[in-house]
Formats: C-alpha cells, structure tokens, sequence
RNA sequence: GGUCGGGUAGCUCAGCUGGAUAGAGCAACAGCCUUCUAAGCUGUGGGUCCUGGGUUCGAAUCCCAGCCUGAUCACCA
C-alpha cells in the first residue's frame, strides 16, 4: 500500500462525509507537488466541483480542513487556486523508509513458477559482418527489458536468432576462398567476426568493380547484375549449401564458428547472454512446411510461376510472398518456422521481438500470418520496436565507412574512462587490476545509459563526445553518486557510527529529506510502468533524478558530522537505500556501480 | 501515393492516462575545494512546446486538417 493510495482512500473518505456522495478512484487527481510549492502531493479540485457545488477554493479549503482534522497521515495543507497541496507527516517518511529498508527486493516482484512467461527475442545478428552500433541499442535493449520483465515477475527466456544462412553468407565464403589465402583468426590475430566482416566487404568491392567494367562496355546496370560472374559463384554456392554438398558445408561451419567465437567475445563485453538459440539453418525449414501448409488450406496461393503468397489486403495490406519461385525461402518463411519451434519448445504466453523499426510492416505481417496459420500467439506477438542511431554527421553508412564497430566503440569508451580517471587522479593507489575493472565499468556505464535513457521508440542521435563527458545526465554520474554514498557508509563504519535497523519517528525532517524518501519509494511504481510499457527508458530517467536530488542534498546535510544522533541515523539509513536504488536501477541497464571511483 | 513513427531551449533529451509560472543536461556567463570524493554544487540568461482549427473551467498532452522529417510498401535479410 503505497501512499498515494493510502491518499485517494482518505481523499474519498472526505467527499463521502462533507457531501455524501461516492467518487470513483479515477476521479481524484493526485499529482507530486510541484518545488516552489510547499506539500508532497496535489490533490486537484477542478473534476470534484459537480460534486461539492462549490468553487475550487472552497472546496480545496473543505478537504484540506477535513484531512488535517481527521488523517494521521496529513500534517499540514494549503490551498493555491484550484489546487489542495497536502504534506505528509515527517513519521509516514520515517515509517516508509524503514519498510523500504527491511524488504531488500524493495521494488521487485518474487518470479513465480506459474507466472507468465515471456520471450525475448533480440540481437539477432547477420553472420557476415561484426557487430556495430544498431546492435548495440538492439542488445541493450534486449537485456534491459528481460530485466525489467523479471523484476515485474514475469519469466523470461531470452532468445538469439542467428542468420546464419543465405547468399551473403556465400559472399564472404566465396571472396575467402578467392583472395584468402587460408587466412584465419589466428593467423591474422582477429576477431573471428572481423575477419570474415572483411571478406564481406571485399567480395561488395570486387562485385562493385565488375558491375562497373561490365557497364563500361555498354551493359545497363540490370544487365550488368544479371551477367555478373562473382554473383553467379554465390549463387551458385548457396545451391550447393542447401543441397548440402560437403565441401560448402564445412567451410560455412568453419566460418560460422569464427564469427560466433568472436560474436561471443562481444556479447561478454556487453554484458549480453541468451538462455536458447535458434539458427534459421534449422528453423527455415519448418517455415517452408507451415508455408505449404497454409497453401494446402488455401490459406495461401500460388502464382504462375510456382512463388507463393498470402493475400493480406482485407487486412489493408499488400501482398506478400512466402516462397520463391525456384521454392526457397525468405525472410517472412524463416521467422514463421523460428516462431513455430519456439513455441514447440517453450509455453510462451507473450513473444517479444526487439527489432528495428525499419521492420515495423515486417512484423504486422507475421502477426496475421501466424494468426491465419491458426496460432493463437500470433495475434499477441509484441513487435518491441526501436528507432535508428544515426551520428552527429548523419547516417552511419558502411560503404562510407562511418559504421561504428562495437567493439571498437567499447575499448574506445573504456579508454577514455581511463584518460579521464588518470587525469582526475582517480586511479591513484589502486591496483592495476582494480583501476582495469572500475574503467570498464565506467566506460560501459556511459555507453549504455547514454543509450538506454532515450525513449527506445524515437530515433536517436549518439555523439561519441558527448557520452564520454561525466557531467550531467550520465551514467558516470549516477556512479559517481553512488560511490559517494558507499564512502560515506564506509567512513561511518569506520567511526563506529551504526546505520540503523530501526528510527524512532518523532523526528523532524527538511523538505529535501522528506522529498527524497518521496522519490525513493516511487521506485516500485516506476519499474512497474516501465514493464508494464515495454518502456525501460523510465528507469534511467528515475535513477538520474534520484542521483540528482542525492547530490543536492548530499552538499546541504552532513551526515557524519550531524550533531544530533536521530537525525544522523535517519540520514544514514536514507543514504544507504539510496545507494541500493541505484544500483538496483542500473542493474536493470545491465550497468554496474562501483564501491568506489 | 498508402501505412506507421517523430517534430518541445542553440544542441541532446524528459514531460504526453489533460491541471499551477513547460523541465533536466550540454554549451555560455558568474560564484563555491583548510568541510563526508569538485566526475560535484549554487546562480544568470535562453521557449510561437511545427502551424491552424476544435473539445474543455483548463491543451505540449485529446480530436481534425495541414507542414516538415524518418521508416516502410522487394522473388534483400
């Protein structure tokens, strides 16, 4: 029971006993007062006026009468305009803090074994070429939400699906073949991602460089493409996969297994990881039997030339192919068989894809697809949708080669944390081990808060300058604000100065100490909201200000020093769940919070 | 053209189940380190919340129209 609760039931008490009349909860309007007005909560008179037939005045002045007369928990009132702002008494902030303190999951709901089970799709890279900044939001994503799903009580299986088939994957095999020279991870000393990123994108160069010889003697770009010999051989390799010719097989295992080695090394660094994943080498097929099914329903039909589609314009889209002429499988294929051995294996109540917003059609479609192939899960499927990463200047482009590596961007970000630590002489004293441990933290902190504070359905803009500044609404400093705290903890400990089990809640509280043991029980509200809205952006925004109001304060109160010994304990204790917010907030990131920095 | 997003301070973003004088950070300027970590704090300046209508006691928020911008509408994935 929280107290805004507590609040509406009093509010509806009131109106009940000054004009007999019964109001539904939705009809009061309780908000968080604002700062340059004195009280906790708002309650906003103007929707009770039909009710109390008085002016807003008036009525705010009868309430407010009634509540401080009648409810422990009000302490005071006073009337601006229309609007009845209400301060809680100091002993509710007292009693609420300790109860925050004596339940250390405070915010979290226990999994339950029968509780609903979701499934997190997300990551879901091409084997082709390394991973970059897209991805990065993807997997930050991803995890985030699993996290704040888990922290709502749900149960959560997270979930990869690896591309790992089709004619670019060909590309690179090919163009390996070609110019390689046997090349590998170890002998090149790269990552296995890297390395094969590299013949991806010389195979793109050689192509480009013959359509560009076939159009200068005359050809049209369409015949250029059609006459192309390289594409030819990648067509012609993809054949031979799917016939599953031995040679092609092994040097695509071999292949695929350097760039997951060094998929696997990334996802570390990001702090990322699956509980089961799905290859569309082994899933595609199941596609195209549910496909043929849905033709044999008459679900689906099929062209003249043997292509299969499903007609969706009674649901006012377009026409969508399934099957190719020449019987293989596309994109729309493979998702419905990945979807169909989910489900085989798991008893997924909601299915969650966090993909792009480039693919919002894609998904549409899929939903009905599944829909009209007769799975009820397909109508519920949740299309967790993000905007692109474009930089500072402009759209990450790979032929331009202003594509951000992930993994360069994250030894980037770690070695600034570093330049600026040594310069601060943060670094001082510390173990080389432990100095390693505290910039990574640091460096990743910046890099994932930056990203995941946005609202993940809006486009977004990351400038690499920026999220390695410390200052403001960052990750480092929430960090920072937390190894402050801990210091303070740990100095009190040091002076023998006891963080108290229990207050005794006569004292008397600031404004600010009350307002911040406000903040700090709303944490509950938000991570549900942020569960309940797929949106994870809320819980950086929450932890910022709670850091934000904690630095306040943090230069206004000592708490080591303060004189009278109630009051220290209270301060202490407030700090010390303050300090477990926060780290429970950036947790849900995937960030971790250093003890000191 | 159809569909779906987005448009808030110079910049990056909050706020959007309708409520008070629209908030942070960055950048600019002015202060604060013999005081629990200055990666900090305090203050100043900075706004037609894209435009125009509508609903309402009240609109950045809801509705309609338009403008700008992005994505998408492939036998690519």
């Amino acid at each position: 029971m929280n107290i805004e609760n507590i609040l509406q039931q009093a509010v509806t008490g009131a109106i009940k006993e000054l004009y007999g009349a019964d109001v539904e909860a939705s009809q009061i309007t309780l908000q968080k007062t604002k700062k340059e007005f004195k009280g906790h909560y708002t309650l906003v008179t103007f929707p009770l006026l039909k009710i109390s037939k008085k002016n807003p005045e008036q009525t705010a002045q009868e309430i407010g009468g009634y509540l401080a007369g009648n409810s422990t928990v009000i302490a005071e009132y006073n009337v601006i305009k229309g609007f009845l702002n209400l301060s809680i008494a100091s002993e509710v902030w007292v009693n609420l803090l300790e109860s925050i303190n004596d339940n250390p999951d405070y915010g979290f709901t226990p999994v339950a074994d029968d509780a609903p089970l979701f499934m997190v799709e997300y990551s879901s890279p091409n084997t082709n070429k390394p991973l970059h900044l897209g991805h990065v939001r993807n997997n930050l994503l991803g995890h985030a939400l699993s996290e704040v799903l888990k922290a709502n009580g749900k149960r959560v299986v997270k979930t990869n699906i690896v591309n790992d088939r089709g004619i670019h994957i060909c590309k690179s095999m090919l163009a390996w073949k070609k110019w390689g020279n046997n090349e590998t991870p170890e002998s090149s000393g790269k990552k296995g991602d890297h390395l094969i990123g590299k013949y991806y994108v010389l195979f793109d160069q050689k192509y480009k460089a013959e359509l560009a010889d076939l159009q200068s003697k005359g050809l049209t770009k369409e015949q250029a493409e059609e006459k192309s010999e390289l594409m030819q051989e990648a067509r012609e390799m993809l054949r031979q996969w799917e016939a599953g010719d031995a040679a092609t097989v092994e040097l695509w295992k071999l292949m695929n297994g350097w760039v997951y080695a060094g998929f696997d090394e990334t996802y570390a660094k990001l702090g990322v990881s699956f509980d089961k994943i799905y290859y569309e080498s082994q899933t595609y097929l199941a596609g195209k039997e549910e496909v043929l099914r849905g033709l044999e329903e008459g679900i689906f039909y099929k062209k003249e030339d043997g292509s299969v589609w499903a007609d969706l314009t009674e649901n006012g889209l377009d026409e969508k192919i399934l099957l190719r002429s020449d019987g293989t499988s596309v994109y729309m294929t493979q998702d419905i068989g990945t979807a169909k051995l989910r489900f085989d294996d798991y008893p997924v109540d909601t299915m969650i894809y966090v993909v792009g917003n480039e693919q919002n059609y894609h998904f549409q479609v899929l939903s009905i697809l599944l829909d009209k192939l007769g799975f009820e899960f397909g109508k519920g499927l949740v299309h967790f949708s993000y905007g692109m990463v474009e930089l500072p200047e402009g759209k990450m482009k790979s032929r331009e080669g202003t594509v951000v590596d992930a993994d360069d961007l994250m030894a980037e970000m770690i070695q600034t944390a570093r330049e600026t630590s040594e310069e601060l002489g943060k670094l001082d004293g510390v173990t080389p081990e432990e100095a390693d441990r505290v910039v990574t933290m640091i460096g990743m902190g910046a890099l994932k808060y930056f990203i995941l504070k946005v609202d993940p359905k809006k486009n977004m803009t990351f400038n690499p300058k920026e999220s390695i500044d410390f200052n403001g609404n960052t990750g480092p400093f929430i960090q920072y604000t937390h190894a402050r705290i801990k210091s303070v903890l740990r100095k009190a400990e040091e002076q023998g100065i006891p963080v108290p089990e229990s207050m005794q809640a006569d004292i008397v509280l600031s404004e600010k100490e009350e307002g911040l043991v406000q903040l700090l029980a709303e944490f509950p509200d938000i991570v549900k909201q942020a569960g309940d809205e797929y949106n994870v952006s809320l819980i950086g925004n929450y932890v910022y200000d709670l850091a934000k109001e904690f630095n306040q304060f943090y230069h206004d109160f000592p708490m080591l020093r303060e004189k009278d010994e109630a009051l220290r304990a209270f301060r202490l204790l407030l700090s010390k769940n303050v300090a477990l917010t926060v780290q429970k907030g950036m947790a849900l990131f995937g960030i971790e919070v250093p003890e000191r920095m």
